[in-house]
RNA sequence: GGGGGUGUAGCUCAGACCGGUUUAGAGCGCCAGCCUGUCACGCUGGAGGCCGCGGGUUCAAGUCCCGUCACCCUCGCCA
């Protein structure tokens, strides 16, 4: 038997033509409002929020006083009578706005202090204020809106998959470190002291030994783990959708993964997107919009400008041509008036940010007359070449960097989205502008580790246009991986992996990961592809990520019930914490704490 | 690890640039009283402050200086 009156409907269900219904809710007090005879309680829940009257002609003075106790945030169950309201008071704004619930009787299950913020979707909380008392701020439509939509996403891509014969499979958390990647977190272990599993940073070795398992196509939606430094777009803990599939390649991923984006976006969002998505090369996106994540809501694309500018006087340019740089810029419609002197000295700095070491320019307004540190190297001649190959026009602003390659990519591609922000350039509707990037080089050269590193991961197959093109110069080969991007920001990436011996090791070893590192770390793995691996390839998408582009919102923190501080702290639990010296002492850990002040203990609840 | 921003009432913020001007304010919330059709109810009154923390300069510090902590953004990092 219940302990407290049992709900008949949620807050949320009531109608016109539930009038007069008896009804029991249980819910939270929204809002009171007490008119000293007539008192309105708003009652709210997951569904909705239902107003309740208490009328003294009605209720005896018992039950009156405990309405008048009532505050925000009490848990309560109220006894009563669905009736319409009279036409003028029928609050049109909520979808129970036409009824309201008679009192008949009710009882308080639960107090509440005042809460530390308002629970209301127009409160404007600190991060901070929210993270540590993130049960109320679940209580907001707001956060709960989106966690409903998670749900609901997630629902709708294991339908989608589960429609395409795919299986979801769980891989395991505690595995074992892998070498290359980024930092994981570590987990001592008590039975082997001195040992530690990792938290995965992706379930990428899995993936590949259930295809060689023969489970022919996988996927899962997986949580990954990395202890890294996090960013708006970065939590440590995140959640992809992890896919592999045998005896296919790029095609097949490709269509995959727009069909089941396809369908799982229309039946959550009811929005279309177009498949097959745009696909553009790496070095196209490069050179067009100077980042391997291209916005491609707006033009803004970068020029090429040696032709326009060798040899002008303007030396930078010069030299940077024969040293192998790039000079490149962006043409700014309108730019003259819009951006000041002084602001382009902040896009100046702005660019420094990313390694350019200058950024010039050149002003023509409406009349055509030049000004800028650009104008008296540009002669009538230069001028005419600069409109016709880069419509640069009477008005316009051109920035230009002279830069090594990598700089001089990476400062426009980030000042060209730097400026479409500023200059509203993004447009305001929701496009979705779902792009592959293809042709990833398959290694580049780190000079800090002196020696090559995967782009993408080591298990990723190379296309060689020769036979030992990979030893040869591996600086050339292109790798078979790409990225999935929507409205610049990266989605996700895979690629066709690796599935013969040979393969992998050449690739180790062009890693420089010698025959007995390999077989050290990755011996399990590479005896596995002596057993028949099928040829297989995949993919990964942050599907938190995924979900903010498609609800609009600027981080992922709220696509997460409980998400961790900028600097992976749990506001809430106040993880990570100390743990007692005796449970290191099991796990075999030295004792010594490094001195620190008092900790941040978690919310007591205030007051 | 580096850079930038923020930190003042429960919440969101003024005050700080140029030290003394009020007894550090506002809106919301909170408490009390009044109010029988409100819906962010209204009206009247009230309580509430280690000005993040520690040091320094000064006759005098919310305000200037140094350090430190927390949160946010970001570079590095994130195969």
């Amino acid at each position: 038997m219940a302990s407290f009156p049992k709900r008949t409907v949620t807050c949320g269900g009531l109608r016109g033509e539930d009038e007069r219904r008896d009804v029991v809710l249980n819910g939270w007090v929204d809002v009171v409002r007490d008119l000293g005879g007539l008192l309105f309680i708003d009652l709210r829940d997951r569904y909705g929020v239902t107003q309740a009257v208490v009328d003294p002609d009605v209720v005896d003075a018992e039950r009156l006083a405990r309405a008048r106790e009532l505050r925000p945030e009490y848990v309560v169950a109220l006894a009563g009578t669905v009736r319409r309201r009279p036409a003028e008071n029928v609050n049109r704004e909520r979808a129970t706005g036409a009824v309201e619930v008679l009192v008949r009787d009710l009882e308080i299950l639960n107090r509440s202090k005042t809460p530390p913020f308002e629970i209301r979707d127009d409160a404007q909380v600190s991060d901070e204020v929210r993270l540590r008392y993130r049960y109320l701020d679940l209580r907001r439509s707001s956060l709960r809106g989106a966690l409903e939509k998670r749900n609901a996403f997630f629902l709708a891509l294991r339908r989608a998959l589960e429609r395409e014969g795919y299986i979801e499979v769980e891989t395991p958390l505690l595995t074992r470190m892998t070498p290359e990647g980024s930092r994981e977190y570590v987990v001592p272990s008590r039975v082997h002291p001195g040992r530690y599993y990792a938290l995965p940073q992706s379930p990428q070795v899995f993936k590949q030994l259930l295809m060689i398992g023969g489970l022919d196509r996988y996927f899962q939606i997986a949580r990954c783990l990395r202890d890294e430094d996090l960013r708006a777009d970065r939590q440590p803990e995140f959640t992809q959708l992890d896919l592999e599939l045998s005896f296919g390649d790029e095609e097949d991923v490709f269509s995959i993964i727009e069909s089941v984006l396809r369908d799982a976006i229309r039946d959550t969002f009811q929005r279309e997107v177009a498949v097959p998505f745009r696909r553009m090369a790496y070095q196209e996106a490069m050179d067009r919009y100077g980042l391997d994540k291209p916005d491609l809501r707006f033009g803004l694309e970068i020029r090429e400008l040696a032709g326009c500018l060798r040899g002008s006087g303007f030396r930078v340019v010069d030299e940077v041509l024969a040293a192998g740089g790039l000079v490149r810029g962006l043409v700014v419609e309108g730019g003259a008036e819009r951006l000041s002197r002084k602001e382009i000295d902040g896009l100046t700095e702005f660019v420094a940010g990313f390694g350019a070491k200058g950024l010039a320019f050149l002003k023509a307004d409406a009349a055509g007359a030049l000004s800028g540190s650009l104008a008296r190297f540009v002669d009538g001649e230069r001028r005419a070449r600069l409109r016709a190959e880069c419509g640069f026009r009477d008005g316009d602003l051109l920035l230009v960097v002279a830069d090594r390659p990598a700089v001089a990519c990476r400062s426009l591609g980030e000042l060209r989205n730097e400026l479409a922000r500023r200059l509203g350039l993004v447009p305001r509707d929701e496009r979705l502008e779902f792009t592959w990037i293809t042709e990833f080089p398959m290694c580049e050269w780190s000079d800090e580790e002196q020696r090559f590193v995967a782009t993408h991961h080591p298990f990723t197959m190379f296309s060689e246009e020769e036979p030992g093109q990979l030893e040869r110069g591996p600086g050339k080969v292109r790798a078979r991986a790409y990225d999935l991007v929507l409205n610049g920001w990266e989605l996700g990436s895979g690629s066709v992996r690796i599935h013969t011996r040979e393969e992998q090791q050449r690739v180790f070893q062009l890693l420089g990961i010698a025959p007995d590192e390999a077989r050290e770390k990755f011996g399990f793995f590479l005896e596995a592809f002596e057993y028949g691996a099928p040829p297989h390839a995949g993919i990964a998408l942050g599907l938190e990520r995924t979900l903010a582009l498609l609800l609009g919102r600027g981080n992922i923190r709220d696509l997460v019930a409980f998400p961790k501080t900028a600097s992976a702290k749990c506001l809430l639990t106040g993880a990570p914490t100390d743990v007692p010296e005796q449970v290191l002492r099991d796990l075999g850990l030295p004792c010594a704490a490094p001195q620190r002040g008092a900790e941040d203990c978690p919310a007591r609840g205030g007051g």
